[in-house]
DNA sequence: CTGACGCATCAACGAAAGTTGATGATAACC
DNA sequence: GGTTATCATCAACTTTCGTTGATGCGTCAG
């Protein structure tokens, strides 16, 4: 069996929140399919430049994207390694196989 | 291939948001091994039994965890099929196999 | 019936997050 | 060199969230 890892619940918490807020989710939605500008998704979550500038730094500072600077424009990806973390990660959290009962409260 | 699940964006920051928080992960990892009362959550947490209220309805809201009464007793435990959906969206938010390369900015 | 226990709910507060408009930095175009 | 386009950053504001202590409701024990 794979060794289960860490499991950093600071880390965990700072990823599900990154994912928290419905523009967010639509931002990496767009991103599923490649790489894309700002202005792009401007244009497909009808928002304003300054609010997807501060969503996209929420998500790269979860590690979620990453950025390429190419001349003016500055291109966002999805970053593979984390959305396989979050993944791992949801896994992690099921219940255990083996319960251990109803249990008698406040033992 | 399989036809991707709607994917409701709301009902994911709804998950997401839920599980954002590092105390109510903690309660999640808890209730992993099976269910608890909430004066049971509130020695492992340390933490008062009102804020606990207060997240596990959060939890509760989000369809993560499920309550049940018994005597002067409250037991939580997580709901699976919410667990499984977790899962679900975690992967469902992966890239595409095909991109569709770097792409024309601003198009 | 009375008092103690377990829990939910409420009001109040501070902290954090989301939103908007303005400003500034860098790169391209004329 | 001056102008325009893309994007990041900042200040200011509003909303939401997390936290605490008090109050109320139902349940068990004496």
């Amino acid at each position: 069996m794979a060794t289960t890892t860490p499991l950093s619940l600071e880390r965990a918490a700072r990823l599900f929140h990154a994912l928290s807020d419905e523009k967010r989710l639509r931002i990496v939605e767009q991103l599923r399919s490649g790489e894309r500008c700002v202005c792009d998704l401007t244009g497909a979550l009808s928002a304003g430049q300054s609010l997807l500038s501060f969503h996209l730094k929420t998500l790269k500072e979860a590690g979620l994207v990453t950025d390429r600077r190419q001349g003016r424009w500055a291109y966002y990806s999805l970053n593979p390694q984390a959305m396989a973390e979050l993944e791992e990660l949801a896994g992690a959290l099921r219940a255990d196989a083996e319960q251990s009962g109803p249990a008698h409260c406040c033992g």
